[in-house]
DNA sequence: TTGACAAAAAATGTATACATTTTAAATTAG
DNA sequence: CTAATTTAAAATGTATACATTTTTTGTCAA
């Protein structure tokens, strides 16, 4: 594989492990000999991972691990809503059978292994979510949410600790999913909105806690 | 300047004018020779210009400047409809009148200016807007909005033929004004819908009749 | 002629080396 | 001692050179 690709998926992970903490200042030297690679290979991936927003500009030189706020957790939360429904509503009308299933087995996936680790929870939850808007037709719409959810799942370290949700929102996407089968897209769409506010105020209040108690 | 830097509004420029027309493949090779800097370089506007829609993927190897179409730009309508309304709401209610200041001698600028080049014209219509949502406050938003008028960008060459509807255009950023000073956000919202709609349409016009020519 | 396989060419990935810019440290004048 | 200026160190930008992958070309057998 790519060592770029490598890097780019390792590098994000320890970031989410906060292996590097917030607020950490990196340079493209530091990790190309950390990480064993040349800096050309850190720079391709310093600018992906920037434009990702998993890494911020640190002055003029140097890269910074950004850190957490219930005020962006809110903005990432409206923008979910503002552009979700919308996906879920354009893709119904095309949604095909075997997407549907598609679906249901990631649901099935996800309940059989209880002891994920959370991002990567996080991630079939997603895929999950992803599958049900994909046939949207719409590139864009797709791209900007693919972005959105990136954004979120930099937060899923943290959404650990409310492991008392996963229950609640696996129960809400079988009924989303079953919604759907019968065609009643008024309702997904509802149920929807609800799903993405529920998780949406559970990580901010997390957040909230977390800054109070500094 | 730097040269990643030149090199980036240099090509991308060359695209929008034509220079390389859609559907031509380039190979990091050729664009390093034709603009006289090293690969390193173009790889890293690539890479830039891969993530903003400008260049996309050909194959395994090559890149290739894509093509305009109808669908794409009803799309990108779509995202302007779903999303700005929403940044006008939300910056209302912080606007300073320093804000609306700048908003009103950029029009003044625009209007004294008969004779800008269509990309030109074009990024002052968008700064007219950006200044508008700036104070909403929302840094996610602002970077997915600034990300779709990348996109609606690339179309202006077309959007040129269409100078007619310039007057119009600049009559409803006045109007969007003269609402937003007497704090009318209601019909702010609605014009912006208005005015966002009909540059889509007809620009999806133009795109349907070019498609249809052929 | 066609299709598969092998060899050559070309393109991209990666590393090293050098140039320029930025940051930090050291020195000196007030 | 402080602050400004100079000097050294470090970081990033860029170019060249090499390695690997991908594409194309050409050859040969069916």
């Amino acid at each position: 594989m790519l060592k770029k690709q490598q890097l780019y998926n390792q590098l994000k992970q320890h970031i989410q492990l906060q292996h590097w903490p917030p607020g950490t200042v990196l340079t493209q030297q530091q990790l190309a000999e950390h990480y064993g690679v040349s800096r050309i290979v850190v720079r391709d991936v310093q600018q992906a991972l920037l434009s990702d927003g998993w890494l911020e500009p640190h002055g003029k030189a140097g890269i910074q691990v950004p850190g957490f706020s219930a005020t962006e957790a809110q903005e990432l939360c409206l923008l979910r809503l503002q552009l979700e429904p919308l996906a879920l509503q354009l893709a119904a009308a095309n949604m095909s059978f075997s997407q549907l299933g598609q679906a249901e087995d990631l649901l099935a996936y996800i309940a059989a292994h209880k002891h994920l680790a959370p991002y990567q929870r996080g991630e079939l939850n997603w895929q999950f979510h992803r599958i049900l808007y994909q046939s949207c037709a719409k590139p864009h719409l797709l791209r900007l949410l693919d972005q959105l959810h990136q954004q979120v799942s930099r937060y899923l370290g943290y959404q650990e600790q409310a492991l008392a949700y996963a229950d609640t929102s696996a129960a809400e996407h079988a009924e989303l999913l079953s919604l759907l089968r019968h065609g009643d897209t008024e309702q997904a769409g509802k149920l929807l909105v609800r799903h993405i506010t529920e998780a949406g105020n559970l990580l901010v209040q997390l957040l909230q806690k977390q800054q109070g108690a500094r």
